[in-house]
DNA sequence: CAATGATCATCG
DNA sequence: CGATGATCATTG
């Protein structure tokens, strides 16, 4: 698919490209799927089990630098006495990903944005460590009920963000003193300048 | 609602 | 103008 433009990908697959990624959001990341081979669904699984590898595109400006934040998968706010590392979602999705950087530039129409290079990639043990670092710091606090107080802020490569339809979606929590609370839900997500540093060490910019 | 796929939109 | 917090579509 490398070069391709979105706009061939989507007509052969007879698909129709929307105007804008605004009420299409997940548009670029499903075509994608959709000429892998990837089960479609909703499953807290990769993208293909049988090859242990989760699929994820990755929107690149001009300079090649990603231009979001990558999710990874909803957190759990409650049942998470005990969870490891090792264990996690978090873990298990990033412990091999096929990287897609497609163009993303608001100023290239959508069906003429270019496929770039993908790459396998699979975490140097330093990236575990800080990975597992930042997931640990995180999981912390929402054992102990601080979810309320984590902001975007916490975390040096993973960080949790709001995860939902809106802001009126709730989900179960862990309360300060320990008792069941509503609250937004989150997602753990990858910030750009890690993913940015991906690029770098596999094209060697 | 929770999970998949993410980008949008506003603020500092 | 980058990052945070909010939001969109769809499926089970």
């Amino acid at each position: 698919m490398s070069g391709h433009t979105l706009g061939e990908l989507a007509a052969s697959a007879e698909l129709e490209v929307p105007a804008n990624l605004r009420r299409a959001k997940g548009w670029v990341g499903q075509l994608l799927e959709l000429h892998l081979g990837a089960t479609a669904g909703s499953k807290p699984e990769q993208d293909f089990p049988e090859l242990g590898v989760e699929l994820k595109t990755l929107p690149i400006s001009h300079s090649g630098k990603p231009q979001e934040s990558t999710f990874v998968c909803i957190a759990p706010l409650t049942g998470i006495a005990g969870v490891r590392w090792e264990a996690s979602n978090v873990c298990n999705k990033l412990s091999c990903v096929l990287w897609i950087p497609v163009e993303a530039s608001a100023d290239i129409p959508l069906a003429q944005r270019r496929i770039a290079t993908p790459f396998l990639w699979q975490p140097t043990p330093a990236q575990i460590h800080q990975l597992r670092q930042d997931w640990e710091e995180l999981m912390e606090m929402i054992a102990l009920g601080e979810v309320e107080s984590i902001t975007a802020h916490h975390g040096e490569i993973l960080q949790l963000r709001p995860k939902a339809a809106n802001g009126q979606a709730l989900t179960h929590a862990i309360g300060r003193n320990g008792e069941m609370i509503q609250t937004r839900p989150r997602g753990f997500y990858l910030r750009s300048h890690f993913t940015y540093s991906l690029l770098r060490d596999v094209f060697t910019l």
